[in-house]
DNA sequence: TTGATTTATTGGAACGTTCCATTTAATAAG
DNA sequence: CTTATTAAATGGAACGTTCCAATAAATCAA
């Protein structure tokens, strides 16, 4: 209401009777101030309530310690999981993440990100949107600021990646299903323009033909990849001449998705037809039936990522090593009758 | 890598042959400027990799168009709702407003209003992590910044609410509860600190006494709000000795518990025992049995408070008037025989 | 042709900080 | 008692914008 004009270090100045130097000295915490003097100009501080304006630091210090994360998707509890694994890691480091969803857009990427180095980001942490072009990161490496992708990685780029390992994920998933004695798979959901979709279907594929199924043999449906998407691979693939008994799904999602379908038609997740997801989330150990899903530690990586990026900040690069998450299989009941229920499988699916 | 030093209005009128003034004016899309040198400006803008530093602007201009969202848990999906519908609005206003996770702790709360008002944020939508103290946001007032309490509000306070009726929600449930031949009902989780457990337990208790059931006679569970929450109410109220036959439940997590630790003891949610959750989050719908609950439009709720905070940043005003969005009970099948399943019961709930 | 008006462009001060170079005060060494 | 040394505090320039007042160029009226 008052509201009379903002306070600066002058009023504080002021205040206190000393300079605006010795001013700035105390809010940076600098020992070359008396403490007396340091005392004084605290009070005097509280006294005009004053707000540092870190706006106009930067324009001389020119490193601010923003550090932006853009999701592509936070109504995802998995994407959300990711976001506060890096919470965790900067609010110990006394930074204060903003985070900015694109919602799977990429034209609103564009924007976000934009404001994001308009407003001075000393770097980013992002999961870019589906179908975002290689372009959309050259001004930020033109720039000269740090990126880390997270979970999603672009086709060709340089910049520094930190996901599970999708490929290994998938070819352990894929051995748990052919040693349950299923023939005929399916790969449901996903699309090929996401690069963690070649991923995961690769390790798909390896299993497939390491374990002595022909690849060709099995069946593949792109989709949407949530519970829709999901809901749609299962009606496609039971009209099929020879359908599927077991799915890989992409993510659980998709899995959620088709358990639901299959009650729809009468059919019996697990004994009548073996279902895994794909990212482990919370939902997946209280579904009905508690889904075998492929746990990734999203928050693990996000910790992971905001370290390389503290990292990078501090050594001025622009440039990290990948990391690779170790991935395990959790075995539930949705792959039929459960020789070893609610074991945890760490490493090893049955690949022999 | 080559990173020069980042090229500023100065490097473009260089370029471009023209004055830092003019340069100024093509960025704000002055139409003072002949389009021609508008074109030449522009150009140049490009050829230099010119980042536009808000901060700098800001100083000048002392009206940001920064807005911060203060989320109190991120990983509820309820929560992230509230965000996307924000976003929705800031969207096509042209603004992209940063969120900012306290994981319901108010000194983390505290860390991220500081920083958000020192990043000179134009307003704030909040909703507050439980915990907070009245004081929390008196910086802000003196400072003038307009904030608006979404979902949550604070005891005593003069900032405007957007909120869910609360009351109403939990009353059509408990009439619903009794419509059913209920007597002996409880309620589920939340805890006293929470303004809206109040709202919410207020409803309860008058549909109780309006309907002919002493509310003393209710068994009241305070408990987390989350499934763990939800299990350990059950538990607790099925060791007394007359336990109860239904139970309206804080919110639709603290549900899915309650229904999780039925199945554990071999009770089925719906026949033997009645639920009913808050918020109506999309999982509610494909639950198993599907979940009836009080849908709340958050999407909804979020749109309405960017408006009202746009309305304000516009109007400088730091007051508004409160909002208290509507709510329908979503009748499922948790709640016994299924007399109208999936009817969609729009602010009747059989107060009959 | 001259002056008045409109249209485009421009220089300079200001915004609130930081940081360097300086000054002043206090202390130690000779 | 000087003079060198250290400690504490300070003034001024700079950061990259905006915006006002001023100028220059073009158009119009008389």
């Amino acid at each position: 209401m008052a509201s009379r004009a903002k306070a600066t270090i002058f009023d504080i100045a002021r205040e206190a009777g000393v300079s605006k130097s010795t001013v700035s000295l105390v809010l940076q915490g600098s020992g070359l101030i008396r403490p007396e003097t340091a005392v004084k100009v605290r009070k005097a501080i509280e006294d005009v309530g004053y707000v540092y304006n870190r706006g106009a630091a930067n324009l001389r210090k020119a490193h601010s310690n923003v550090i932006g994360m853009v999701i592509n998707d936070l109504t995802n509890p998995f994407f959300a999981e990711l976001a506060v694994g890096m919470e965790r890691v900067f609010q110990s480091a006394g930074i204060v993440p903003f985070i900015a969803n694109t919602a799977e857009n990429p034209v609103r990427q564009e924007e976000v990100l934009k404001s994001l180095m308009e407003q001075g980001v000393a770097g980013l942490i992002v999961s870019p949107a589906r179908g975002t072009t290689p372009g959309a990161f050259r001004r930020l490496e033109i720039a000269g600021v740090p990126v880390v992708f997270a979970m999603r990685r672009l086709p060709e780029s340089r910049i520094p990646v930190i996901t599970p390992d999708n490929h290994r994920g998938a070819y352990l998933a894929t051995a748990h299903l052919i040693g349950k004695g299923h023939r005929r798979l399916a790969f449901f959901g996903g699309s090929s323009d996401l690069v963690v979709y070649h991923e995961r279907l690769g390790g798909f594929r390896e299993a497939c033909e390491t374990l002595g199924i022909d690849a060709r043999d099995a069946l593949i449906i792109e989709g949407e990849t949530n519970r829709k998407g999901g809901m749609a691979c299962l009606e496609t693939s039971l009209a099929m001449a020879e359908p599927p008994t077991a799915a890989l799904c992409f993510n659980d999602a998709v899995a959620f998705g088709v358990m639901l379908a299959l009650r729809k038609r009468g059919l019996e997740p697990g004994a009548d037809f073996a279902v895994v997801g794909f990212d482990d989330v919370v939902e997946a150990e209280h579904y009905m039936p508690p889904l075998t899903s492929v746990a990734v530690d999203s928050a693990g990586l996000g910790e992971r990522a905001a370290h390389v990026m503290i990292k990078m900040i501090q050594s001025r690069t622009t440039r990290a090593e990948d990391h690779i998450g170790a991935v395990n299989l959790v075995v539930r009941e949705s792959c039929g009758p459960d020789r070893r229920t609610r074991a945890r499988a760490m490493g090893t699916g049955g690949a022999a």
